[in-house]
DNA sequence: AATGAATGAGGGTTCATTCAT
DNA sequence: TATGAATGAACCCTCATTCAT
């Protein structure tokens, strides 16, 4: 057994795990867009992977912990692709806000079907629905409490109801779009939630 | 008051079998309430009404028919109370918004348990949550349709996706608040609902 | 209260409990004919004639029974049928055999849904099966001992293996007659019955 | 025997697998043959064959299809050897029905269980029980027509008519017999079947 | 690390039968 | 006698998870 055999006998396994358990997450994703939560299977969702069912709790504890994952990758890996396009812009900003919303849709029109197993399906499991909203809305109610400071939204909106409001509103137009995508362009969607997002006092 | 009469409204053992029925419903209602559609089996909500597992099925179908029924019969018991509330105002007007939202308020502090069914959980099934959905939706679709033909509504607004959103946002507020009324005083969810509210074009 | 009146609150009811156990027999004869002993309820059959659940209890034990009571009772009047068209002829010839079995054929062209409970299906519960064959067997072993005593009979036929053979190729031909009675006349029916029916010696 | 030809007639597992298989099959045959199909649960097979219940599900889509592979595979079985028992003789002939019934009676008394399963239990399903019979009657029906057509079977004989007769005929002997062998030897059952086969014309 | 057969608790549902009215 | 709501045991089947190989 020479230094290189031993090498490659100790790191095939490493790129061979790291393979399957990619397979399994991406077998996940596509049959909990399709079906959701609770009619997939981890033998299916192994299956399809093309590994044996056991196989799925060597990289999964159980078939929650595969979706929570598939949900917070995609929240987190969502979140930096906003963050890094509304870079430029003064936080809070219409011009932030546009941006931020543009790279939401561009990433839904990207990956339909992560956003059907987050938004469009996340309601199936009472507890992974609450956790995306405390991803989402906490972020949220701060610039809404910074914006009720400077005087740009409506003194009677309470920030803490329109994090909810706004998550609630985005996350589902969202859901509703990808749905089937032919229901509006995106710039209409853009304009649409831009619009309805809470701004300063009217009249 | 006629021997008739008391014949006709009900015979003994319709009352007992409506008797039944509601004891169905309202043992259902809390347990959905309190642990959602897929955690409570026929057999709990039947045990929890004191009848027998059979009895359930002879007068639901199957858990989901008794889900829906409650679901259905609270959308429309709600939506005739906000009808009678809203009355007397003109179509879309402030008002008429202000009456409506007030007796969901209103309606939501009663009866928490349905709230926390209807909206809170009602994402479990896919099914209903859509038909949910499709209770709600068209009757906000067609009035931003009306309120954009009188410039009442920022043109760039587009009347299906602000229905969804209006649509996601109150009932996602909804559950916020029964879940923990003391989170905001009812007039302070009024108030921010309302000002959320699409209106005219701003800026 | 007159002795008429007495007379008719205590005939009209006799005649009522006749007449709802007459429905009862009826409804479950087309019920068992059309789907078998196994995929009919009491309920069902209660219902299709008319009555409460219940009431099928105050007329039999449970389904069994009644549905014992219309398979003997079929046996019985077909026996006497058979006996009463045979009776100008001698034991065991073969006018009597032909008579017997055109009127077994009549009976079964009227009453193709008693044939179809109690030949078709009889089957469906092993102990009334059994019971039908005792109660036809034993007549066809005592006919065939004495046509072997009179060397009518192959020597080489054992009597009650004979007995089991005719009982079971006459009830299987007419339950496959009844199911089409297109699938070949009365009289094709007769006539291999006939002539498929053990006797005298070949060759 | 080289360790490749170990490997691919069947690995660890596999052999595991159909062991189990096996063992269900034979549980089924047991109860089947005792006590019929709607007496026997899954549940009782799976625990009678040392398996858990879900173990049963493995193997078989449901109770019927347990049922009807073992009812199949004795009928190709049975008529395999019947084959092979009457192959050296002249289709039709004599020699030929004596050998068929000999083998069928051989295998008879082999297989008690197996026999009561398919011809003495299997009128239970009326599907299985159709099944059945088209797996018998058509051989029979074509052999009757040839025989029929070189005049060695009685003119008014209708093949359709005798196919049925004959299957019945036959499988219900073989049921009586195999309830109690001691009724009649072998022999005695072979030479009346063979005795009350239809054959030439009588008279 | 991977396999895949096995597990068994538990869910949904049916239905023969009872019994208070 | 009739009613029909209620009973509850029992069945079929699924599937998340384990474990010997």
């Amino acid at each position: 057994m020479s230094f290189a055999e031993g090498n490659v006998s100790s790191t095939a396994p490493a790129r061979s795990r790291e393979d399957t358990r990619r397979r399994l997450v991406e077998a996940g994703t596509a049959l909990f867009a399709a079906e959701g939560l609770h009619a997939v299977t981890s033998a299916r969702i192994a299956r399809s992977a093309g590994v044996a069912t056991g196989t799925f709790y060597l990289h999964f504890k159980d078939k929650q912990e595969l979706f929570r994952e598939i949900v917070f990758t995609v929240l987190s890996e969502l979140r930096e692709r906003q963050d890094r396009a509304s870079g430029g812009h003064e936080d809070g900003s219409r011009a932030f806000l546009r941006a931020r919303t543009e790279e939401l849709l561009a990433f839904a029109e990207d990956r339909r079907d992560l956003i059907r197993v987050v938004f469009g399906r996340g309601g199936e499991s009472a507890t992974i629905g609450e956790e995306v909203m405390d991803a989402i809305v906490p972020g949220l109610e701060r610039a809404f409490d910074s914006r009720l400071a400077q005087g740009e939204l409506a003194r009677e909106v309470l920030p803490a109801i329109a994090a909810q409001a706004v998550a609630a509103m985005t996350t589902r137009v969202l859901a509703w779009w990808v749905e089937d995508p032919s229901r509006a362009s995106r710039e209409e969607v853009t304009q649409t939630l831009l619009a309805l997002h809470p701004s300063r006092p009217q009249r």
